[in-house]
RNA sequence: GGCUACAUAGCUCAGUUGGUUAGAGCACAGCAUUCAUAAUGCUGGUGUCCCUGGUUCAAGUCCAGGUGUAGCCA
């Protein structure tokens, strides 16, 4: 018996303002079934992870909705929590980032690295909300951008040029949150000096990242680590530090603190020995799963604390891709965003984990969840192929042997194959190559398949005195569907389960796939999987596409309601000409990331319009329809000629942009008023 | 704007250090079968390997430039 590892395995916190979608999934899905494989070998392996339950997005939410912050992350805890069970996630341990324990370890580890010199105190400069009397956070702040000048910018970065820059230096700011004009004001900050630990991040990252992270990291490193600003001002929902009165930890900074604490907790119940895991020389693996996004928070500041503070530095940081669905990023206007609870109610998550499994690899590339190759990709694979071998076996043991299987195999070789590919299956389980595993699987299945096709036990089962061969072949085809279901279970617990209870057996361990099931006694076989069908997809998609049709506010959750603008007077509004224009043309603009560049007829006349529509329109949908421009707007150089007016849009951006049109009846050039 | 990754059959994806005629599943067509949830098996066609140039006896693979997509820029 080979030596059992001591494993301890984190995925992200999930942010607890909003609920778990199917590209949250990915992750916990590719975490899970990770751990379970690595139970399934026999390895000590726990899972925890928790709830992200501090700051200012959350502290505002909260606000809006007129009830404590803890009100909210305990709701979101719930659900959070019930949405993972649901998809056979199996923690051993879901906890809060608001927490005793997380308290106490980012306490602990704050003065650890003051102690030793690593925190610099600076004054900065930030843009202020008089009006709600809070600092606000780059994405609370909007305007128009320096650079181009495009309206309705976040305070980081201009989604229309791409240029990134200081909320500071905005044009025309406003604050999301009470719409009143920020003021610049100073404050004291505290840093966390990254730099300090240059040489030693540069050595670990050499071994526990994959290769395209460490590449980025690389580039990091060229840039120059630079400090970390880890506090805030009040108002602020997360932990005071010590010594500082009047400052809060930043949210990033306790967060994945949020993995000791809830590791802690589970060690209080379960009497494990805590610093077995984190401390200093700890001989036992730990491994955070993460996606690519927040790479920089567990490759850098994270294993950087860690080390500061004399804790153990991770064995891996394993980075995963984005879900988009059919080929395109999730969209809450095409019913694309799809939560788990929505998920539930039409789909069994079985599907979902085999279908993510069957397209993960170890690397860093975003998946597709692809909804016609999903209905397809299930019913051929699982039902077709996999439960298929049970289903047509199974009938012949019972109504020929008694429910019995026989006293050995029909095709001992074939058995001996599978046992022996366990072990290349295993060896893409724990390098996270899922969808090489599942190719293996697959092509394992097509063979058994094959087996009873050339035996044919239908015919021989008419046949006199043949009844201890159909027997043995179906034992055989049997036990080929109990390997194929070990080596699956990682990623279908709940066939598995239904499987054990077919076969009646106990619970299958890895190696339960090198010896065969003889002589034993099963039950009756009732329809393992179903099949999907298409309409229940489009059914998901119908519904998820209403449930943000109602939503007032189809942006990100950190966005609250955008306020009224201070009142006008008609005079002003007059001096607006909008008008009907037809698009005569519309063509992408070569060079630009956002833009497409429109044809307007306004009956004669025609203009030239850059718009930022690229990400929510093709230009061929557009041409012959109409819209509405303002046709008086000064003309505007941009970088790919000349704006002569503006075509009038809702949405947030990216792909919910909503251009408007005129009803029936408009023609081009008649004034809107 | 800078950087990173990706681009292979109608769809979803494999293609190890360059090495015969580029593969699989699905879809499609024909045949077989009717044990099985219309589930299976056999046979078959399908490619500008994103584009252009280069290195090489040899490029899907390496290099340069470009296009498109996604992400990051703390």
């Amino acid at each position: 018996m080979p030596k059992q590892r001591q494993i301890l395995v984190t995925s992200a916190l999930p942010y607890a303002n909003g609920p778990i979608h199917i590209g949250h999934m990915v992750e916990y899905l590719q975490t899970d079934i990770w751990v379970r494989f690595q139970k399934m070998l026999g390895n000590h392996c726990l899972y925890v992870c928790a709830d992200d339950a501090h700051g200012t997005p959350i502290m505002l939410k909260a606000q809006d909705e007129g009830i404590k912050p803890e009100a909210l992350i305990a709701r979101y805890h719930k659900e959070h929590q019930s949405d993972f069970a649901s998809f056979n996630i199996q923690f051993d341990n879901y906890y809060s980032t608001h927490s005793a324990e997380n308290r106490h370890f980012a306490n602990f580890i704050f003065q650890q690295l003051d102690t030793k010199g690593h925190i610099a105190t600076k004054t900065i400069h930030q843009a202020f909300d008089p009006q709600a009397n809070m600092f606000l956070p780059d994405r609370f702040i909007k305007g128009e951008c320096p650079n181009c000048g495009a309206a309705d910018q976040y305070g980081d970065s201009c989604e229309v040029c791409g240029k990134t820059y200081s909320p500071l230096d905005m044009k025309n700011p406003v604050s999301v949150v009470s719409g009143a004009t920020p003021i610049t004001r100073q404050s004291e900050h505290l840093f966390f000096k990254l730099g300090d630990f240059e040489k030693i991040l540069r050595s670990w990252t050499a071994k526990h990242v994959q290769a395209e992270i460490a590449n980025k990291l690389n580039d990091w490193f060229e840039q120059g680590l630079q400090d970390w600003d880890i506090s805030r001002d009040p108002p602020y929902f997360g932990f005071e530090i010590p010594g500082h009165p009047g400052k809060y930890f930043y949210v990033w900074l306790d967060a994945p603190i949020g993995y000791m604490a809830s590791f802690k907790h589970y060690c209080e119940k379960n009497g494990l020995d805590f610093d077995q895991y984190w401390g200093g020389g700890s001989k036992a693996e730990l491994y955070h799963f993460i996606g690519k996004d927040i790479a920089y928070f567990h490759t850098l500041f994270w294993p950087a604390m860690l080390h500061g503070a004399g804790f153990r530095m991770p064995e891996g940081v394993f980075c995963h891709g984005f879900l988009t669905v059919d080929g395109q990023k999730m969209s809450k206007s095409r019913g694309t965003f799809i939560t788990a609870a929505t998920y539930l109610k039409y789909l069994n998550p079985e599907y979902f984990r085999y279908y993510i499994a069957a397209k993960l690899g170890s690397g860093v590339d975003d998946i597709d969840f692809n909804l016609e190759d999903f209905v397809a990709r299930v019913n051929s694979d699982l039902v077709g192929k996999v439960v298929n071998i049970a289903s047509r076996c199974a009938g012949f043991i019972h109504k020929h042997s008694d429910g019995q299987l026989g006293s050995k195999l029909g095709e001992k070789k074939l058995f001996d194959q599978l046992a022996k590919t366990g072990k290349l299956i295993a060896e893409c389980y724990e390098a996270r190559q899922y969808s090489r595993a599942m190719r293996e699987i697959m092509a394992l299945a097509d063979q058994a398949n094959q087996y009873i096709n050339d035996q044919a036990p239908w015919v021989l089962a008419k046949q006199e005195g043949q009844a201890v061969q159909v027997q043995a072949i179906c034992t055989t085809g049997l036990n080929l569907f109990r390997q194929l279901v070990t080596y699956l279970k990682p990623v279908l617990p709940g066939l598995a389960a239904d499987a054990e209870r077919f076969l009646n057996i106990k619970p299958l361990q890895w190696s339960d796939a090198a010896s065969p099931l003889l002589k034993h006694s099963i039950n009756p076989f009732k329809p393992l999987l179903t099949r999907v069908e298409i309409e229940q997809v489009e059914a998901m998609v119908n519904e998820s596409k209403q449930e943000w049709a109602n939503s007032a506010t189809p942006i990100p959750a950190s966005n609250p309601n955008e306020p009224i603008a201070p009142t006008v007077s008609f005079d002003d509004f007059a001096k607006l000409d909008l008008r009907i224009a037809k698009i005569i043309q519309a063509k992408q603009v070569e060079g630009a990331d956002k833009l497409l560049q429109l044809t307007l007829d306004l009956n004669g006349e025609t203009r030239n319009v850059f718009a930022g529509i690229k990400s929510a329109y093709d230009p061929g949908e557009l041409e012959g329809r109409l819209t509405v421009m303002v046709a008086n707007l000064a003309p505007r150089k941009m970088k790919f000629g000349i704006s002569e007016g503006m075509v009038l849009a809702a949405g947030p951006g990216g792909s919910d942009i909503f251009i408007l049109s005129p009803d029936e009846g408009a023609i081009p050039g008649m004034r809107v008023k």
